[in-house]
DNA sequence: GGGTCAACCAAGCAAGCGCTAGTGTAAATC
DNA sequence: GATTTACACTAGCGCTTGCTTGGTTGACCC
């Protein structure tokens, strides 16, 4: 058995397996769904993964990755004002739901599914993805943008967008750059 | 077997029950698990449920009524301003995610496991929780309190106080209290 | 003192679970 | 041409699952 490779046979088959995740939540996947759905044999499924656990673990790893990947982009390309990074982060953060909803609904609903070892792997991950966010909500409290505490305001925040995997329809008349500008506009109580 | 009787040795089962699906996740909870919680054995256990089930709805159900009640009398008992208002019905959410937090941990986590009849049912009492927030964010966007897609705000705000319950310590220094207010002021841009 | 009833129990069934063992095979590597 | 590697298969083991069955207990009632 292949132990934690990154083939791309592996993605393909982990793309597929957030999908039913989302579905059927990680608890009621067996790995004989998981097996049909990838169109193998369940036995042949742990050449591929050693255990269902880390099937988890590779569906979470991706979608922060990528979080990570196009927050830092984001940052990269916009304004230097706070409050364009701000909404660049903001936007970021809603494109990511939008483009990677399967893996991103997994990691917030199926994080506890986690055995210890991966999940503090996993967490110096994401604690890497929030400092980022800190960091430019910092920005926007030292000038003056936001006010409050620092802790709480940015909890606020990812708490608004983390929630919008529950209501927000991709097919609907709002996009992701809409939410973002309302969201800041919320708190920095400019007009939308 | 009692099917949807509301004795007091039901209630108390069902606490029990939240407190373990809480702990492990629904799926996880086996009834032999709920059964020696209870101090019964497991086939006790559908003297009082139907099945397995029916224990997550009535979880669901109990957090769901009390925290109506607790949002209608906070209403009636506060000032009837659009801010006093704000105010008291982020403190009554905060306070029911605080004394009942295992039954509302479980309606956000496990919501999905339930089946088409118990969600149909139970979605009723919650969209009647939600109205109570609508229009108190409806009469705050009229007196100019707050800006914004009226539809947009109620979920920002409910998101970022739902969120409170990953990262929410009771035993810490910050009071419901004190969150409802940093919160308000936040979104109302006053001085907390 | 016979009848009722909620509450509980021991035992176990049928189904489904994660995972393993052992094998086949086509392509890549030596 | 021989060996290795990657990927898939079949068959099934050992265990757990939700739930059922058939029966017991003790408090209360007329």
């Amino acid at each position: 058995m292949n132990v934690m490779n990154d083939s791309p046979r592996r993605k393909e088959l982990t793309r597929q397996a957030a999908q039913l995740f989302v579905q059927e939540g990680f608890d009621r996947t067996t790995v004989r769904m998981l097996a049909q759905e990838m169109g193998i044999k369940s036995g042949s499924l742990f050449h591929h993964f050693r255990d269902k656990q880390e099937i988890l673990a590779a569906v979470i790893e991706a979608g922060t990755q990528n979080a990570l990947v196009i927050a830092r982009a984001a940052l990269e390309s916009c304004d230097h004002t706070p409050e364009a990074r701000l909404q660049a982060m903001a936007r970021a953060h809603l494109e990511t739901l939008l483009t990677d909803r399967n893996a991103h609904v997994v990691a917030l609903y199926e994080w506890r599914r986690l055995d210890p070892e991966a999940r503090d792997h996993l967490s110096h991950l994401r604690d890497a993805y929030e400092a980022l966010w800190e960091a430019v909500i910092d920005e926007a409290l030292d000038a003056g943008l936001i006010h409050g505490d620092r802790f709480l305001v940015s909890r606020f925040v990812m708490g608004a967008l983390n929630w919008t995997v529950r209501w927000y329809d991709p097919a609907g008349s709002r996009s992701p750059d809409d939410l973002a500008h309302e969201l800041v506009a919320m708190i920095t109580q400019r007009p939308a």
